[in-house]
DNA sequence: AATAAAAAAGATGTTTTAGTCTTGTTTTTT
DNA sequence: AAAAAACAAGACTAAAACATCTTTTTTATT
């Protein structure tokens, strides 16, 4: 569905949006240990979303990225878009050139409405929407014993 | 969402069931010719799908694939397995080691929902249902001017 | 029997995605 | 000013996905 760089991607701004602010900054390599990812791949991700204006950075001592109040508004969308590109969830699922509901493959009706509500989702919900509800629910963002109430 | 080859397989699949039967069979040069998809790579999947048993093959002159009636009742799914395993579709939309309710991600109540949705379709529905609801209702399957109805 | 037409099988090549490594730049601390 | 701690940038490598090419096997036609 996503590639394992939007994944790791949309969970570190998830992680950002819960443990950093303007004046509490986290390493990448604290995050990619956290997030049970690879290190300088995910260094890479974010530089990226930074240069979109996704998260925040300083460098130097002490430095590292955070989540400004700003940066939180944004959504899981604007990240898919930072780091792969929108288009791929125009595609068509059987993969002819246009999905529409005038020219629809037999499985469009399946898939079609669906993945316009995740995406409406994805569109809508702001990061910090998500990191409320995780600190309300308590749900998962890391692969290890590492859980987001233990902090 | 699904890799290339699964699509390529997929429309191929509903595509002899449309178009041909014990009688009937189809080269895999004109189906790549038909469906717009690399001929030599479609040939593999198609070798795979037979050995499956999803599709049937002839081999030597007037020879090609087709679709046995028995072969009809398979279903999208069964194709999805045979070419690139079922793992993909329990996995995390965030690449979380394991999807489940107990556990859930930040996005799982967003996406599981459909998925599993999406996924009974494509379990239940034969494909002899898809292909009586594309002669009925006009779907597309091919990328170019190639219609369903003008054979 | 010879030929030709097709699929089957396996080796090989290309492209994209994933991931690493090295060097440079900025900034804080001393 | 020097050193150290971080991010930034770019070159590089590895693996997977995508695709092709070549040879073999089967079978209908002549
Ligand atoms: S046309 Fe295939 S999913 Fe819409
Ligand atoms: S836990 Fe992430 S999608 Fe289910």
């Amino acid at each position: 569905m996503l590639s394992s760089a939007n994944k790791y991607a949309i969970r570190s701004v998830l992680f950002l949006a819960l443990y950093t602010n303007e004046s509490k900054k986290i390493g990448a390599k604290e995050i990619a240990d956290k997030l049970e990812s690879p290190q300088p791949f995910l260094a890479k991700l974010l530089q990226q979303l930074t240069r979109d204006k996704l998260i925040s950075s300083t460098k130097g001592p002490n430095g590292g990225f955070f989540l400004s109040k700003k940066n939180k508004e944004n959504t899981i969308w604007d990240i898919i878009k930072s780091i792969e590109g929108a288009k791929k969830f125009d595609q068509c699922f059987l993969g002819l050139s246009k999905c529409s509901d005038e020219k629809p493959c037999p499985v469009h009706y399946i898939v079609s409405g669906f993945k316009e509500k995740i995406l409406k989702e994805f569109k809508d919900k702001t990061i910090s929407h998500f990191a409320d509800e995780v600190k309300r629910t308590g749900k998962i963002l890391s692969l290890k014993e590492f859980n987001v109430f233990n902090d």
